[in-house]
This record gives C-alpha cells, structure tokens and sequence, in this order.
DNA sequence: GCGTTTGTACAGTTTAAACTGTACGTAAAA
DNA sequence: TTTTACGTACAGTTTAAACTGTACAAACGC
C-alpha cells in the first residue's frame, strides 16, 4: 500500500512524460520513475508488483535501462533477490547519453555523406543531386556545432552544481 | 526510372536515420527524404511510386509532416493536382520544432510539480516523497537552462549562414 | 550431495501501429 | 450539365512491438 497513492501517480506519470523525451519508451520511463522514486533498492518482484507487470517485463525493462546506464545493480547482505537502484546525477546521465548519441550519430553522417559527394564528383558530369547532398552535409554541420555547444554548456551546468 | 539507383538509395537512408533522431517515424523520415532529393514538387501519386506505398499511405504521411510544417503545398498552372515540397532552412525548422517541443514540455513540467510539491507540503507531516520531487524540480531546471541556450546557439548558427 | 529459489530464454498471445483498397464527396474539364 | 479525376474517410488487413506464462539453468541454503 503506497501512501497517498494518487499523487505519487501523479509523481509518476509528469516524470515519465518527460523521460519518453530521451526515446525511452512509455514502460520504461515508468519504471525507471518508480525506481527513482522508491527509498530504497528494488527487486524484480517488487517491481513487478508496483508496475503490475510480469516478472518476465520488468526483467527486460531493467536490461534496457541498465544498458543505458541509467539503473544499476546493488548487492545488500543477505538478500539473495538481484536489487536495482537508479544511477546518481539524472541530468549529467540522460544529457551524456542524448548527447553521446546524437554526437556520434551526426559524425558518422558527415562521413557516409562525404563519402556519398565524393563518389559523386568521381563521376564523368556533375549530378543534380550533388547541391543536395551538400545542403545535408552542411545540415549535419550545424548540427554538430549546436550540440557541441550543448554538451559545454552541460558541463558547466554540471560544475555550477557541485561547487555549492 | 531514378538515375544510379543504388547511390540515391544511399543517401535516402541515411538522412532517414538522421530525421529519426527528430522523433519522425521511419516512414515519415524517408518521405520527406525522398520529397527534399527531388528538384521539382511531387504530387501524391509520385510520391506513391517513389515510396512503394499506397497513396493513402502518402497522405497521411504529408499530412504529419505539414502538420510538423517540414512540408509546403504549392501551386503550379496547369497542374490539377496537388503538388507539395519541403520546407527551405532544414536546420531552423528542425531545431525550431525541437525546441519548442522540449521547452514548452519543460515549462510545462515545472508548474506541474511545483503545484505536487506545494500539496505535500500542506500536509501535516513532510513526507519522503518530497526529496525525490525536488530533485525532478532541479532536474527540469537543469534542462530548461541548456535548452534555452542551446535556442539561442541555434539562432547564432542561423544568423551567421545569413551573413554570408 | 539435494532441494529450493531466482533470473531469464523462449513460444505464444495480446495490443497497437502502419498500411491497403474501396468508396464517396468535391472540384475541375468537357 | 455531365463526366472525369483527384483527395481523403473508413473498414479491414497486415505487421511489428509489448507482454505473459511456462520451463529450465544457475546460484544459494541446507
């Protein structure tokens, strides 16, 4: 029995909106949220309770989230269940992994699309789809500065918040 | 009959990856590719063609992506039917789109807890829940504050390709 | 060692999204 | 006006994702 269950779900369901926004899916975000929101390290079954899902659903939920660091496991003595908890420093974990993404993604695109534009110029006659391909070069560009940008302005957002 | 198939192709699916990372679906993302590769505007049915897809498919396809203001109808003498382009300034119309999508849902977010975080504290006794709310609280506040820098590195982005 | 408990692989089911074809309303052409 | 052609609403189908229950293998307590 949750105390005051109907604002905790309230809790819940603001907080995963915005967790879908770093593309977790709506089962995970809610998870994750319940996780977070929990006081101490959970086991599966609990989980399993609170979501009512199956076992077998949270289990693939928490490999999701584990492989996007954002839960871990812990280990508490005599506790033979597998407890998980929530990583530390929401921010700099979801900004970190966003960012990773969009930061290799963008990268791996100027390559494949410099690549593209070469190919094209080996040919005998300019195409037309050549201004194309460079209009989205410079799209990932830019791309790439902003969230190069992005990513300083994360860090010192980060260090603002440990030195006080 | 596209000239050297298999390099357009190429290029189609990579820049679908890119738009996915918009939260635009994979159809969505290589209509738009296909629609932004052509030099003249396209009417449904070559766009049915193109995409493989059914012309009710395209509809609605154009129509989350006008609805997303990435695609223009426009007019052109002569030609009964409708004919549609995508939008000039790919960078500004993405990141706008994001943009204001992260900010108004953080915005958002934070009147929605603060409003929570104003009914525990009416109660009697300060609950546990409480921490836990303030740390969501700080967290949207982190991510307003890069947001709103990250708009504005954008608009400097876009300011300077106007320059030259 | 043996029995019990826990996590997870797998097959089957449910649920939601994407897609198709028909059929109709509307607007242009004759 | 009649005819033709186009866009789109709608119902039904296909496809993919999420989820469940069973069944098994590894880990623990005895």
């Amino acid at each position: 029995m949750q105390p005051e269950p109907y604002l905790t779900d309230d809790v819940i369901n603001e907080f995963s909106k915005t967790l879908e926004l770093f593309d977790l899916s709506p089962s995970d975000s809610r998870l994750f949220t319940i996780l977070f929101l929990n006081h101490q390290p959970m086991t599966l079954d609990e989980m399993s309770q609170t979501t009512g899902k199956s076992k077998t659903s949270v289990n693939t939920g928490i490999r999701n989230l584990s492989d996007l660091n954002l839960v871990n496991q812990v280990w508490k003595k005599g506790v033979r269940k597998d407890l998980y908890t929530t990583t530390e420093d929401l921010f700099q974990r979801f900004m970190h992994y966003y960012l990773d993404k969009w930061l290799s993604h963008t990268s791996i695109q100027k390559q494949s699309l410099s690549s593209i534009e070469n190919k094209i110029n080996a040919r005998p006659q300019g195409e037309l789809i050549e201004t194309k391909v460079k209009q989205m070069l410079v799209f990932h560009e830019r791309l790439e500065k902003a969230f190069i940008q992005l990513k300083s302005t994360c860090q010192q957002i980060n260090d603002d918040s440990h030195i006080s």
